[in-house]
DNA sequence: TACATACAC
DNA sequence: TATGGTGTATGTA
């Protein structure tokens, strides 16, 4: 590891083996701090006039307004610089731990004698840095905020109603996020927040933008009160099973578990020192006899006990009652599971791929900067007096920032230059920066105008000649660009796209953060994550999660059970990826090999997407209020007319019309309607657009009052890329053999309705209820056997030892090879248990299938019901499907190829089980039948492999061809050629079948 | 399919 | 006086 290739990397400033700064700063006692320090000030001030009465109104719980207040003072309570740094960089919040840390390694040890020994480790700190990455545009001064920052609270002594206002947009949990400053972009650690946050408190707060942020913060509070008491019911359950069995392995977890979430509070408040949470697990074991069972258990257990006969009466509890036994294996069930998505990510991690996100510093206005030089000095953002997208580094230091309005940034810098937007320009930059990165990664992603991401595993592997790094590449990329254009970018390389995004950000402007594949450093890296710095995660998600008691990556994997029970399959997935530093599908896609850079229409702040994967296209504009019908329709044609010019010269076409209405309080509301006909001419689609406005127009006629707006939109989706049939073509369809049109010679519904039957059926159920399935199928496996819950208890106890802050988790799972055997030994073992007594238990679905996303209803026993009924309806359409499977026997020689079971019994008839589409040797319907209901069981486990599957999937594709050349015959050797999904399946099956 | 939300830039 | 536009994904009904 010394001998790191990177180590002559000025920017591979990252933790190495020495991880004291995990310790040495401690996060949550900052945390702690601050938090007290607000919450003294926040009572203080609560006593203010008019403060009050809205405070009251507005700030609900108390853990969020605490966590308000730390997110709002925390930037405080860092800003302070110490460092006698010539041109040091203000710290930031989270990043310049790492920063801190680099002080330690080698490198950056011999270049410390620059003057910066600690955290003020500046850019200038970095050894040879290439000189264009020493760039600081006015960021030298930031002491002269942060002094005022450091001696608390002058200002809350002055009772001046900006201060007051201050005090209650700080106190408010929600809108703190989203109308106060973050210290999220580069450039804003040295602005006085205070101030900044009191003006634009000021400006604010009597605007009716702002009465609807109000409403939508009440919303967003409901919803995670919502999601806290679902926590609470699952704490109490927990407290059941641990208390009905003291002694199963079982419970130690959970009472471990229980006891971080009373340590850190109270449940309802349980927000605030969660990243203590998984340290003190460990320490403060409350024993089981703490949670009283009996006024815990009625409810919950009621419920369960209601539920169908197949659940609870099978049950087979040594001791407690059939409910509580439920619960057990509910906890199993759910432990399991979430230890088995742990170990499949782990084992389909790559940390040898080499992907950069790359972003031009302050594009807009580093554009405009460059073409008017006179402005460099000054403050000056890009946009209108309504909305700024960009503002340089000297407005930003007043806490000027993009997506805020103009006259808002005029408040905070009276002097600021406010600079039109020139998107053509900025395209023309863009396509030069393109050419640029294309000569590194011919399929690299463009995210945007100025934001991509590329792959250079191939060309660090291919091109590149020993000894250079990666970093030294990125640099030479960054080098180019500033040749070729006079602008800076910024740049992450990390293992995959999620992470490199955020190094991207760590060294801005004008810098670079490598994070090297190396696991250990990436979990430190990741530990002390905070989760908003995560693409994807924005500030509704980062308040339930900290509502939750989640504010880094480590609280996140620590919480993963919670995380489990309470959001869906997609967000628990994703969040898991997002604890583990694993990459998000959704970056990872960004950044996959075959992805085409394609130019895209450059307008606005838009997306870039390819056009043919589009899926939508619109046009939306805000103006003074407009309320008359006349108007309203007038508004609305235009749009049409603007909509259908893009449509036409995207050569696109669509079925459904969404009309987007935004009343003058800011509320907001779409309705769509859907023509048989793919459309795309301004006449279509207002005859569709109008007939809605004007439903709507009336509609709000009778509620009293004429529709008032601010904003309207049209869109256009279910779309179809083809161009309409000359004129008389209808043979195209008819080719396709699709429904006969509506006479018109129109493009027909073929495409897409086609696609869409692809997916329906069983297909579609299995999406809409695998997650339930997964638990029911799930359930009943892990319930059935000691043995196998024993081996069960093991891996989650071993996956306990995997948390991001134990170093010593070591390699010991992370080869595939055993990893894979593992599950598969798993998945064996506990179908092998289900025989003896076949249990079902289907409790599983009540805390998990049901719960909806992002935390909307709490789950009811209706909600179980639906669950239910979804699974009885798939399983009878299974069982017409298995009975036509079964009266098309065949003689099929194929079979002996797939498992010992036909091999056993080689020329007996067989039939093809519709959903692992193999033979199987059957004497009779049920013997077929059962075997379908076990192959749900192996669907359903497809199902959550599949995610990862595909991706590494991808990573073989990529490695076989790389490795071509290479030498890894061992591995590739497994890689089957049509998917790994079936191998790792396949041997799943083939262990069960061999079981069975 | 319709609608609401969250998110990114 | 006063807070944007384009697009995707997800969840629910």
């Amino acid at each position: 590891m010394e001998a790191d290739e990177d180590d002559d990397d000025d920017e591979a400033i990252q933790p190495r083996e020495d991880l004291d700064w995990l310790d040495d700063t401690s996060w949550s006692d900052l945390d702690a701090d601050a938090e007290a320090e607000a919450e003294e000030q926040a009572e203080e001030l609560a006593e203010e006039e008019q403060a009050g009465r809205l405070a009251q109104a507005l700030l609900k719980p108390a853990a969020e307004t605490a966590f308000a207040l730390l997110g709002s003072t925390l930037g405080a309570a860092d800003a302070p610089v110490q460092t006698a740094g010539v041109a040091s960089r203000p710290l930031r919040r989270w990043p310049q731990r790492s920063h801190a840390d680099a002080t330690s390694t080698p490198v950056v040890r011999a270049n410390a004698g620059n003057g910066a020994d600690d955290d003020g480790l500046s850019k200038t700190d970095a050894p040879s840095g290439a000189s264009m990455e020493t760039e600081q545009p006015g960021l030298s001064d930031g002491s002269r905020y942060s002094s005022a920052l450091k001696s608390p609270p002058p200002e809350v002594a002055n009772r001046s109603s900006v201060v007051v206002g201050l005090a209650l947009a700080e106190k408010n949990s929600g809108l703190i996020s989203r109308l106060s400053l973050n210290q999220d972009k580069a450039g804003l650690e040295s602005v006085d927040k205070q101030r900044a946050n009191a003006i634009i408190y000021e400006a604010s707060r009597n605007s009716r933008f702002f009465k609807n942020e109000v409403r939508k913060d009440a919303s967003v509070t409901q919803r995670l009160e919502s999601l806290r008491s679902q926590l609470a019911a699952i704490r109490r359950e927990m407290a059941l099973v641990v208390a009905a069995y003291p002694d199963d392995p079982l419970a130690e977890i959970l009472s471990a578990a229980l006891s971080s979430a009373s340590t850190s509070a109270t449940l309802g408040v349980g927000s605030s020192s969660s990243s203590s949470s998984s340290s003190s697990s460990s320490s403060t074991a409350v024993s089981a006899s703490a949670f009283s069972s009996t006024a815990l258990s009625s409810s919950s257990a009621r419920s369960l006990e209601s539920a169908p006969d197949s659940w609870s009466s099978r049950s087979a509890p040594q001791t407690a009652a059939p409910a509580t036994a439920i619960l057990r294996q509910k906890f199993r069930h759910i432990y399991a599971t979430v230890d088995r998505q742990v170990n499949l990510m782990e084992a389909a991690r790559n940390l040898d791929r080499v992907i950069v996100h790359l972003d031009m510093d302050m594009f807009f206005a580093a554009v405009e900067q460059r073409d008017d030089p006179s402005l460099a000095d000054k403050p000056m953002a890009v946009g209108s007096q309504s909305m700024l997208s960009t503002a340089n580094y000297v407005a930003r230091k007043f806490g000027v920032r993009s997506a805020m309005p103009g006259y808002i940034g005029l408040k905070l810098c009276p002097e600021l230059v406010i600079v039109r937007p020139n998107f053509e320009k900025y395209a023309q930059v863009s396509t030069q920066v393109r050419e640029i990165l294309a000569q590194y990664d011919p399929h690299f992603t463009a995210a945007s105008l100025d934001e991509a991401y590329l792959d250079l595993t191939r060309h660090m592997r291919q091109v590149v000649p020993d000894g250079v790094s990666s970093a030294d590449v990125v640099r030479e990329i960054r080098g180019k660009i500033q040749a070729a254009t006079q602008l800076t970018a910024s740049a992450g390389i990390a293992p995959n796209g999620m992470l490199a995004k955020i190094c991207s950000d760590l060294n801005k402007p004008n810098g670079q953060y490598h994070l090297p594949g190396d696991l250990e450093q990436l979990k430190s890296f990741v530990a002390k994550l905070p989760v908003r710095k995560v693409s994807g995660i924005g500030k509704v998600t980062e308040r339930m999660l900290n509502g939750l008691g989640i504010v880094t990556c480590e609280d996140m994997f620590a919480h993963r059970y919670d995380l489990f029970q309470l959001f869906s399959p997609i967000s628990f997935d994703f969040f898991l990826r997002v604890s583990l530093g694993a990459g998000s599908s959704r970056y990872e896609e960004a950044v996959k090999a075959d992805a085409v850079a394609t130019p895209t229409a450059a307008f606005g702040f838009g997306f870039a997407v390819p056009d043919n994967d589009r899926k939508s296209i619109s046009v939306e504009r805000t103006f003074r209020e407009i309320n008359t019908p006349t108007a309203l329709l007038a508004k609305c044609e235009e749009l049409c007319h603007k909509l259908a010019a893009d449509v036409n010269s995207c050569k696109l076409r669509g079925r459904t019309v969404t009309v987007k209405l935004k009343m003058v309080d800011f509320r907001m509301f779409t309705r769509a309607a859907s023509s048989q006909r793919y459309i795309s001419s301004a006449s279509e689609m207002f005859e569709l657009a109008s007939k809605i406005l004007q439903d709507e127009i009336q509609q709000s006629e009778r509620a009293g009052g004429p529709l008032r707006l601010r904003l309207m939109g049209v869109r256009l989706s279910a779309l179809v890329t083809e161009p309409p049939p000359p004129s008389s073509s209808s043979s195209i369809s008819n080719t396709i053999g699709s429904t006969p049109g509506a006479g018109e010679g129109e493009l027909l519904d073929s495409t897409p309705s086609t696609a869409h039957a692809k997916a329906s059926g069983i297909e579609r159920f299995f999406a809409l209820s695998s997650r339930h399935l997964t638990s029911e199928i799930e359930a009943r496996n892990a319930s059935k056997d000691r043995k196998a819950a024993a081996r069960q208890r093991q891996r989650v106890c071993s996956n306990d030892a995997i948390e991001i802050s134990d170093d010593s988790d070591a390699e010991d799972g992370d080869n595939d090879e055993d990893d894979w055997a593992a599950v598969a030994a798993d998945s064996a073992s506990l179908d092998n248990a289900s025989h003896p007594n076949g249990q079902q238990v289907g409790t599983a679905a009540s805390s998990r299938g049901a719960l909806p996303s992002l935390g909307s209803a709490p789950v009811s026993n209706g909600r179980i019901h639906t669950a239910t009924t979804m699974y009885q309806a798939m399983k009878h359409r299974l069982t017409e499907q298995t009975a036509a499977a079964f009266k098309r026997p065949r003689l099929d020689p194929s079979a002996a190829d797939s498992s010992s079971t036909a091999a056993n019994t080689p020329s007996q008839p067989s039939h093809v089980c519709p959903i692992c589409q193999r033979p199987q040797v059957c004497q009779n319907l049920v013997e077929f039948t059962d075997h379908v209901d076990e192959c749900l069981t192996k669907q359903t486990i497809k199902r959550i492999l599949q995610h990862d599957d595909q991706q590494q999937q991808q990573q073989q594709q990529q490695q076989q061809q790389l490795g071509r050349t290479g030498v890894t015959s061992g591995t590739t050797k497994r890689q089957a050629p049509q998917s790994s999904t079936s191998t790792t399946l396949e041997r799943m099956i083939q262990r069960q079948n061999k079981i069975s």
